[in-house]
DNA sequence: CGCCTCGATGTCAGTCGCTGTCATGACTAC
DNA sequence: GTAGTCATGACAGCGACTGACATCGAGGCG
């Protein structure tokens, strides 16, 4: 309970969008953002690892919503079981908080050290997804097949989402994709 | 013709190797790594962007040798056309590259930096395809997936190879994930 | 041969991301 | 109220990276 001002992560987080949004990622200094929020340069890297982690924060939940929608599924195969892991990644991802995603993104992709960052935290969700499949029993290299699909599909599903208003579900759009997905590899097989 | 001593990237880049091996990607500076390569720091800035970009050297030749396969390929739908790629993609892949690559690749995988880089040059090569796609009449997102899953499959393939002894022709273990990635769909469409 | 151009390199100063260390101040527990 | 804890501030320092200017070596041209 707070013997401080609570919400500093929040507030720092806050800060950067809005100052990387007027000012770009490289026009914005670590002690602005600080600044911004009250604090000192210092305090922000006790707070987060360094620049770029402040647009990233969630990230464990976020994984681990993944990992229980995965988990919650009947047995199956690899591919189902993966897939079924969106159910619950798509959870975050509400009309309401698409303006703020909306933003976030934006940002994100206005800068290829944030585009970076962005990769490696969804490299490591695949990571995470293909422990989970190997736990199951599934063979390594279908393992990482499955879960690298199941995150392209999610990726490809953010990405229209968020050009779009956010009137439709996430979940909806997603599983669109994976319908297109499947047609995809259908066709190739013809 | 080298008015000075030639190949100042290729020996930046052994030299960045080398010393990454021995002394880890932070315990190395770049002020060594010019120094042992009998340069200067300001030097290494001129041939390279930052620090990291030293490992990755001739990538656009790959992104190219990966579009010219696939427009190479007569029509078809777009995964398979994506796939067409992945046989000009192999081409610098052979048995006698095989120490260097796993040297080099062992290096990333060894600090979150470098992997960060891989997974932006990675993502460069999808975007890449992906509008090659499009320019050949397919619609966005199927064209997107058909790139991500393209370069899942080489990842995939990539990460197989690397763990042999490069024996195995590459475009072989590639072959043969492409095909467990078919089968993975199929099950799950069962 | 001597002059000029040009591209690769060196030198230097400076900013900024990031870290280790120590001090301070607020709140809690006893 | 005294001690302990924890977020924070203050300060010094390293290394990545950049801009500006000087230098040096090779080739072109008289």
């Amino acid at each position: 309970m707070a013997r401080w001002e609570s919400g500093t992560q929040e507030r720092l987080q806050r800060a950067a969008l809005d100052l990387f949004a007027e000012h770009g990622y490289d026009g914005v200094t670590v002690a602005q953002i600080a600044a911004h929020a009250g604090l000192t340069e210092r305090t922000f890297f006790r707070w987060f690892a360094d620049k770029r982690e402040v647009l990233f924060r969630g990230q464990e939940e976020f994984e681990q919503a993944f990992l229980t929608g995965m988990t919650a599924a009947p047995d199956g195969d690899a591919m189902s079981l993966a897939m079924a892991g969106l159910a619950g990644g798509a959870a975050p991802f509400t009309a309401e908080r698409h303006p703020w995603a909306r933003a976030r993104q934006r940002a994100i992709d206005a800068h290829p050290a944030l585009r970076e960052r962005e990769l490696l935290k969804l490299s490591a969700l695949a990571t995470a997804l293909t422990g989970a499949l190997t736990d199951r029993g599934v063979g390594p290299v279908p393992a990482a097949l499955a879960a690298e699909s199941a995150v392209v599909v999610f990726r490809t599903a953010f990405t229209a989402w968020i050009a779009g208003d956010g009137a439709r579900p996430f979940a909806e759009v997603q599983a669109e994709v994976l319908a297109e997905l499947h047609a995809l590899l259908a066709a190739a097989r013809a």
